[in-house]
DNA sequence: CGTATAGACTTACACTGTAAGGTTAATACA
DNA sequence: TGTATTAACCTTACAGTGTAAGTCTATACG
């Protein structure tokens, strides 16, 4: 039962996604309508609905085909090492596709790339002497630092170049005696005494460190 | 110079917030239209634009509105008590009123209340010892729990007491060979010995202890 | 009283996703 | 080769959205 294909069809899933996935990456997934994606394809929007049978279905395939870039080719043998090579892909990725951290955390996990890569962490923390409900909540505290922190940085309204800048230009409408701390916090900004830059290795390091010390108790636990 | 205003105005800008938050809260901010708002309240979708001169600016509002709650009454002189009542008082906000989050993240930051509850947060933090670069470092990490918890749990597809019978109903669909990780886990929660609910504490604790190592290495070298 | 205006309403426009159905042309098979 | 099938595209239409622009009316004030 070979189907039919036409030979020359303008489009097909691979190039409507990528397509899909550019035009998110470089004006958001707001930005992203039927129409526009059509267009852009040399098309018009019904015809998009001939290869996938809704918006948000597309979407779930603009996830899933991204999700392979999750994956870090290799690790050594610390699962601390392991997680954070996970974590920093993870970081990696929602740089580039900024609209799909709101679609990761959505419940498109049932979609099979990105239920092996859920097996994937799960597995590494398991191998490592996590119980299974300490792997659970391991597994969602360093996705919830992953998510949070992404999504606070995503919606910083300046860009890390200017912080010195802005500050200069703000500190005169944020009285030290109204909000002493950020006044406070401002002027170190100004004065180069911070960069006032997010550093993404402090927090996961705390964690994983956390973590490592609820494994030893673990462990030695087990073996007695 | 007494403003004019009529004594029985359907509107004022209290009235149509509070109704905007209790749609927002029922049905989430995307079911929020300024027609279906408009008629909640009696009136058309244009009158609206008398009180607030966007959508956007009514949202702003409804943050601001929401902001206080943020802060909880007293808390004793340690530090970690004091961010984690301050991170339970996000986290019931965020529980009460799910559309909420995004709009905390986004730079709505620059409103009165919320620049207020921003400096109380740093300062708490500094007065504890850290140095404001670290009170940054160490806000952020807290803030992006917070908020990556949040956004996990809100978009978690199942509710807390149909765990065990959703790992019964799927289970079948988790091949041990193919996901093994993922299988053993719902195995415990079909068994009982996980109940797959997540703990905000958890998480909480392992943060503020090691923020708590940090700060006790810097309070030593400064008095060095 | 006359006039200004706050606070409502009406109409209209450019968008959105997509249901329903029409058209075209490549292919498979008699 | 002729014909039926259908993949792959297009057209039209509808119910939504936010909001610009203009209109109407009851009230408050000089």
């Amino acid at each position: 039962m070979k189907r039919k294909q036409k030979i020359n069809s303008k489009l097909d899933k691979a190039k409507i996604i990528a397509m899909a996935i550019r035009i998110s990456d470089e004006q958001g997934l707001d930005a992203l309508s039927m129409r526009k994606l059509a267009t852009s394809l040399g098309v018009e929007a019904m015809s998009l609905y001939h290869h996938f049978k809704s918006k948000r279905e597309l979407i779930h395939e603009m996830v899933d085909s991204v999700v392979p870039s999750l994956e870090e080719p290799c690790s050594s043998g610390d699962w601390r090492e392991a997680m954070k090579n996970r974590a920093h892909a993870m970081r990696n990725v929602l740089l580039a596709h900024p609209w799909a951290a709101h679609e990761f955390v959505s419940s498109v996990n049932t979609r099979h790339n990105m239920f092996s890569y859920s097996d994937k962490s799960i597995g590494y923390l398991v191998e490592a002497g996590f119980s299974y409900p300490m792997a659970d909540y391991a597994w969602n505290l360093i996705d919830s630092y992953i998510y949070g922190f992404n999504l606070q940085a995503q919606n910083f309204p300046f860009k890390e170049n200017e912080y010195q800048d802005v500050a200069k230009q703000y500190i005169h409408m944020i009285p030290k005696s109204t909000y002493p701390y950020v006044h406070g916090m401002t002027q170190e900004i100004i004065n180069g005494t911070h960069n006032g830059i997010q550093d993404f290795d402090f927090g996961l390091k705390i964690i994983l460190d956390g973590l490592e010390e609820i494994r030893k108790q673990q462990t030695a636990t087990k073996k007695q």
